[in-house]
Parts: structure tokens; C-alpha cells; sequence
DNA sequence: TTTCCTATAGTCCATTTGCACCAGGAGCCG
DNA sequence: CGGCTCCTGGTGCAAATGGACTATAGGAAA
């Protein structure tokens, strides 16, 4: 088993669902070898808590209002604050998985895990190590493989996906309909669908662009 | 204030996150005139267990794999178990609020809900009235003014979003491109939407198809 | 410097789509 | 029975789309 003898696991929570905040509150804290240090309802209280707090773990939820999990890890790592970091989101779509990675998150659980997987992922992570369930590794694996979108292309998509033609889509753009044409098409190619609703509805299944306009 | 030399509220939560579940039992447990009686992870479980459990008031999931919220609620009207219920979801889709409706239940809980809010709602459904925040009931009265679709236009709609055209549609449901065609033109003309890129996207926002295919 | 990618814009062409119609048959409800 | 909706299938036409190209200009990278 695990050394208990050493200090308590600090973990400070980052969620904006008091209900989530309770769980896992009276999930961890009953736990030996692990205390709740506290928790922030946002990504700017939690920055600006943890400048003054001895903190050893974060679990961070991804998607909140105002200032989300990503945006929260690079605010962090801006101010020169370094916590091992397990992003913690009921959502599992490529993107989030990539982008949470890519900033720098040691480990991803689901919020249906169960009670014994997020104490293993914790002792996981801050022992050094990594910690991914077998699908979230498998969608992070197969993002890795697909091209990124271009900045253009992600705003054709936007407009796209809000039922634009090209024609309108150019005129928002200020550009041509033949060249915006050319953007969906690379959209097409690179998102491996067939048409642009397939590119849409696939977009937001894949955490690319949101489904709320 | 609310007369607590009555019998405690016996609420019953069925939820898939156990994290959800520890959640709420830490918020409501430690409120006076509230008791949580138990919990269930699926519809199934939790079907069978009303059967012989006295419960006043049922927290459920809207979404949950296997037997969602909806089904749960059909299913204990058949069983002729009664029971007031506040559906409580991360969800708003006009959708995911006019079923829940439909089947019965008398308040919408978002999981982003404060504690305070929690406890106001059940104790305003335990009293036999109904609770539903601004938002959720704007919605759900958008939701009202809306035509519903047909079954077969709901299969041309699935379709539609991955990608299939008219004629692909015609080919898989064994019907002429030109009908299939005349269902998409009435999907078009009942979301409100301008083509039908749109009306996938759409659809996926308002809750009407899942995002993952 | 040369190479590569991106954004831009265009052409040609076949297919698809959106729109406005019409119309028959099945099924349901008052 | 008469009306109503739904599913079906059709026609005609203008617009939009997708595919296959070519091409130029700018910036970044090797």
C-alpha cells in the first residue's frame, strides 16, 4: 500500500458545481493520507488563492464559465505557480482531451468514476507519474493523428456550422466565395467527413467548436 | 420558515457520478428536515428499489447510460410508484426540459445549482408546487411553440447529420431522394433553421440528437 | 535562398440542395 | 362521411456545393 506516514496529499479543488465540490470533498477528505486544502468556484479565485497557498495536487474541471480549466492551467503556469494537475469534466471529446494535455494536465478522469479511481489517480499523479483511462488515451491517440484547423478555417467552420452559404460566409469575411470554398474543402479533407453538415455535427462532437450559438 | 417538527423529507437520489451522489448526501444529510433514504446509480436499480422503499421525493439524472431519466420516470408509472421528482442534470436543452416535463416531473435542478437553491426546490416540490428556474422555463415555453417532428423526419434528421445526402437517405430507408428531400425541406421549415448544416447543429443544441455518432 | 504552408482567387463541371408546386393513398378524429 | 396530417413521389428551376485543378503572394522554416 501506500506510505502513510508521510505528510497528507494536499488537494485543492477547482469546480463551479457546489455539488461536485461537496463529493469530492466528502469523498477525499475521509480518505488517509489525502486533505481537501481548499477549493475555488473559478479559474481566477483559484489563481489568485493558490499564490498563497502550499498546495501538492489540483483537480481542475475543464469546462466552467468565464475562465476554463485550460485557460486556468496557463494563467498558473504565467504565474509561476507549478501544481500537479488532474483535469476532472464529465466531457471526453478529443479536443478537451488534446488541449488539456497540451497544458501541461498530468491526469484526466471522468466525473463518473468511481470513488477508488480518483484516489488511485491522485496517489498516481503525485507520485510523478501519469494517469489516463484506456479511452481517454485512445481519443487523445487518435486527435494526435488528425492535422490541426487553421485559424481561417476554424472561423469558416464557425460560420458554417450557424448555416451560412459561402457567399454569406465570404461577406462576414470580407473575401471571396471561391476562397472560402477552399477553406471548407481543406475543412472536409482534414476533418475526414463528407460534406459540410458532416463537418459541422462532427466539429462538435469532437469538442472543436461548441453546439450553443 | 419551513415547520420542521414534521417528519423528515425521505429524498432518494439516482445518479450515475458517485461523485453526484456523495454531493448531494453531504449537502442534504446535514440539513434539518431532510433525509437521504438511499441511492441508485441506474433507473433499473433504482425502479426496483422504490418498490419497497417509502421515499417522498426522487433527485434524478437525466442523462445516464442505460435507462436515462425519462424511461425512469415511465417506468415507475407503470409500476404505479408515485413519487414527486426534481430532475437534476448539467443540462438545458429545450429537449431535455420539455420531456422531463412530459414525463412528470415537477422541478428542473441544474448541477450548477447552489446549495441554498437545492433546498428551496425540494422543499417547494415537497410542498406540491413546482420549481423552475428563469431560464429553464423560458426555454421550456420556447420549446412549446415549436411544431414537433415527425418519426420519419427524426430518422432523415439523424441521417443528415452524418453526411448523407437525399439520395443516400432514400437509399437507407428504401424510399425515392425526392421524398427524403420533401422531409428535409419540412425539418428546415419547423426548426427555423436556413439549410440543413443548420438544422444538424441545431438540432444538436436544442437537444433533439446526440452529438456522438 | 529555397522550400513549405497558408490565404487568396479563379475556372470548369457534375451533383446536390432548397424552393415552389402538385397529388395520391393511408390513417385518424370528430 | 369530411377533414386533417403524414408519407409518399413527382416536376422544374435557380442556387449552392464538392471535386479537380491552376496560380499568386506572403511568411515561416530549413
Amino acid at each position: 500500500m501506500h506510505d502513510q506516514r508521510e505528510q497528507p496529499i494536499r488537494i485543492f479543488i477547482v469546480d463551479d458545481h457546489p455539488v461536485v465540490v461537496a463529493g469530492l470533498t466528502s469523498m477525499l477528505g475521509t480518505q488517509s493520507g489525502m486533505v481537501v486544502a481548499g477549493y475555488a468556484s473559478g479559474g481566477e479565485e483559484a489563481v489568485e488563492m493558490l499564490r498563497s497557498r502550499a498546495v501538492d495536487l489540483l483537480l481542475l474541471d475543464l469546462r466552467m464559465p468565464g475562465m476554463n480549466g485550460v485557460d486556468t492551467l496557463h494563467a498558473l503556469s504565467r504565474a509561476n505557480i507549478h501544481i500537479r494537475t488532474i483535469i476532472l469534466t464529465s466531457y471526453e471529446t478529443d479536443e478537451d482531451i488534446y488541449r488539456a494535455v497540451q497544458a501541461g494536465a498530468q491526469g484526466y478522469l471522468l466525473k463518473d468514476a468511481l470513488q477508488a479511481d480518483m484516489v488511485d489517480a491522485i496517489w498516481t499523479v503525485h507520485a510523478g507519474k501519469r494517469y489516463f483511462p484506456r479511452h481517454v488515451a485512445e481519443r487523445l491517440a487518435e486527435r494526435m493523428t488528425r492535422s490541426e484547423l487553421t485559424a481561417r478555417e476554424l472561423e469558416v467552420l464557425h460560420m458554417l456550422a450557424r448555416g451560412l452559404t459561402n457567399k454569406e460566409i465570404g461577406a462576414a469575411l470580407d473575401i471571396s466565395g471561391n476562397t472560402v470554398r477552399n477553406h471548407v474543402n481543406s475543412i472536409i479533407e482534414k476533418l475526414e467527413v463528407s460534406d459540410r453538415t458532416e463537418a459541422a455535427t462532427s466539429a462538435i462532437h469532437r469538442g472543436i467548436i461548441e453546439a450553443d450559438h
